[in-house]
RNA sequence: GGCGGCAUAGCCAAGUGGUAAGGCAGAGGUCUGCAAAACCUUUAUUCCCCGGUUCAAAUCCGGGUGCCGCCUCCA
């Protein structure tokens, strides 16, 4: 059975039920993806995030997906519309490799960052290099149909013929006159756009193709109608990308893909807002970007990024800054923690008896429910995640109920919320020396001699604490602290040291 | 210049007519020699400003101010 699922549609600019085109056949869901010229930084990442979570919601909503993220690896152009470098070539000229390298070595960057965030894999991952023949074709089939004319540097897509080009994006073709930015060049009008460029005649380009109308290369937007169709069939369920893209990416993709096909592209059409500066955007030319690796050095992990990008709508902008991204951090950690504290089987709250498999699914659907309703309503998360804080803290649910209840949260969010729960890695040894308890909560493996020391200042720090010397006392723990090691002196009397870095602590001597 | 969006606590932000979610940070308490950790409690009479509609407005309307995005490669 399908569960409802309502998302904001920009072709229709309202909030609608998503049915899928084909009964239930898998939902079509292409992603524009990356051009792999250079890191992408975590604005891009933000987009990829929220379609993890329309994906794992239509998974949820009872819904088979085939999820399609292309690469561009060639064509997308710097500046000026249809005019100057291509970013590739561009990226290559700047690292002095070939573009091929150049494309090789940023897509695993990408995908790296994608397992990062733990993402779920798309199932498609074409490539647009490896699609040439198909975008050649639908240009063929533009032609034969009267939608391209030629100009000295390419063939563009005669946006005049297809009266519908401006619904879209709800534009006046008339106002874009007055921005006096558009470079018309040889174009037709201000909106029309290149299919095909052809290679510069003094130059020979690392990436060009033969075509009917002579050696180039394909113009940006005829790739994701090419590879969408090869993958999907039309018209595709779900269409994504960022919220820049409406004006002029997806517009163009409409218009050439819906009168090269005499079909409709794609019913639904989700935009990802952007994560903004206190000044502006993130932008990969602006030099101001941040990656992920930039915001581990912060103390930020990727899925603590993940979290604070859950902290606003998708279709909001989100203001960066490292104290609001570490904010999430601790928000994450403390969510697991609290999450970790259910399982530990010695504390036995709620309404039922211990010693049972406390469990009532009524329960865990009541939470569920709430959170699960936020996201139904075009992917609530901040809701969703408030309702995720209140469900485990609903005194009516047992501490089963409430780890089912995040295991399962947790299918949608791709936080590793159950991480600190049966944490195999860490292991415990208790000692008693002296009449004083110490316990070593350790993460990993720790010599025998690092143990000892460890053991003996403990011993030691007891011992002046008994004697009212806290100055002795406080400095071990000092030190301690810089060995990243954190002293508990639990209420019974005894004392916990948790061990988090095995390799700092071999730093403590006797 | 054209089009669109936003303005809610120290920070990130939900909330589109019925009396302000959640997280982080902060404060107080329990515990402690002091801490840490944990737990408990607490933190916006008010939602940029000025008018208006309404029994009722953060939410609707008009005006103003400020910020941002798109129109150019962009997530």
């Amino acid at each position: 059975m399908k569960r409802k699922l309502y998302l904001y549609n920009t072709a229709t600019a309202q909030k609608e039920l998503f049915v899928p085109e084909a009964g239930d056949a898998p939902v079509g869901m292409y992603c524009c993806g990356p051009t792999v010229y250079n890191y992408a930084h975590i604005g891009n990442l933000r987009t990829y995030i929220f379609e993890d979570v329309l994906k794992r919601a239509l998974i949820a909503c009872g819904h088979d997906v085939c999820h399609v993220v292309n690469i561009t690896d060639v064509g997308h152009l710097v500046s000026d519309a249809d005019t100057g470098e291509d970013k590739m070539e561009a990226g290559a000229a700047r690292e002095g490799k070939s573009v091929w390298d150049i494309a090789a070595f940023y897509t695993e960057k990408f995908m790296d960052d994608i397992s990062r965030l733990n993402i779920l894999q798309p199932d498609l991952w074409p490539r647009a290099t490896d699609y040439i023949p198909q975008m050649i074709d639908i240009i063929k089939t533009l032609e034969e149909k009267g939608f391209t004319y030629q100009t000295e540097d390419g063939i563009y897509f005669d946006t005049a013929k297809f009266p519908a080009y401006c619904d879209f994006a709800r534009i006046d073709p008339a106002s874009l006159w007055a921005g006096e930015r558009v470079d018309m060049g040889d174009k037709r009008n201000a909106t029309d756009f290149a299919l095909w460029k052809f290679s510069p005649k003094d130059e020979k380009r690392q990436m060009e193709w033969e075509s009917p109308w002579g050696i180039g290369f394909p113009g940006w937007h005829i790739e994701c109608s090419a590879m969408s169709l090869a993958h999907l069939s039309q018209p595709i369920d779900i269409h994504c990308g960022g919220a820049d893209h409406v004006r002029v990416h997806h517009t163009n993709e409409i218009a050439q893909t819906e009168a090269a096909t005499g079909k409709k592209f794609a019913n639904f059409w989700l935009h990802g807002e952007f994560l903004v500066l206190d000044k502006g955007k993130m932008a990969k030319s602006g030099g101001n970007f941040v990656t992920l690796d930039k915001l581990q050095e912060h103390g930020v992990s990727p899925l603590g990024y993940k979290m604070f990008c859950y902290t606003a709508h998708y279709r909001s902008p989100l203001t960066f800054s490292y104290e609001g991204a570490m904010s999430a951090e601790h928000g994450l950690a403390n969510l697991r923690k609290l999450i970790a504290s259910l399982s530990s089987n010695q504390t036995q709250a709620g309404p039922h008896e211990s010693g049972v498999v406390n469990i009532d699914m009524n329960n865990v659907n009541r939470v569920l429910s709430q959170f699960m309703d936020a996201v139904r309503d075009d992917l609530n998360m901040p809701r969703a995640m408030a309702a995720l804080w209140e469900g485990l803290r609903d005194d009516g649910l047992t501490n089963e109920e409430k780890l089912l209840f995040a295991s399962e949260t947790d299918d949608l969010l791709g936080l590793d919320l159950l991480k600190f729960v049966d944490d195999d890695n860490r292991t415990e040894v208790m000692e008693e020396i002296d009449g004083f308890k110490i316990s070593l909560s350790i993460n990993g493996d720790l010599s025998s001699d690092v143990k000892k020391a460890i053991f003996e200042k403990a011993v030691l720090r007891k011992k002046s604490r008994a004697a009212k010397d806290f100055k002795t006392a406080d400095m071990i723990r000092d030190q301690f602290a810089g060995a990243g090691i954190a002293i508990k002196d639990l209420p019974d009397g005894s004392t916990e040291c948790v061990i988090e870095d095995t390799e700092r602590a071999g730093t403590l001597r006797c």
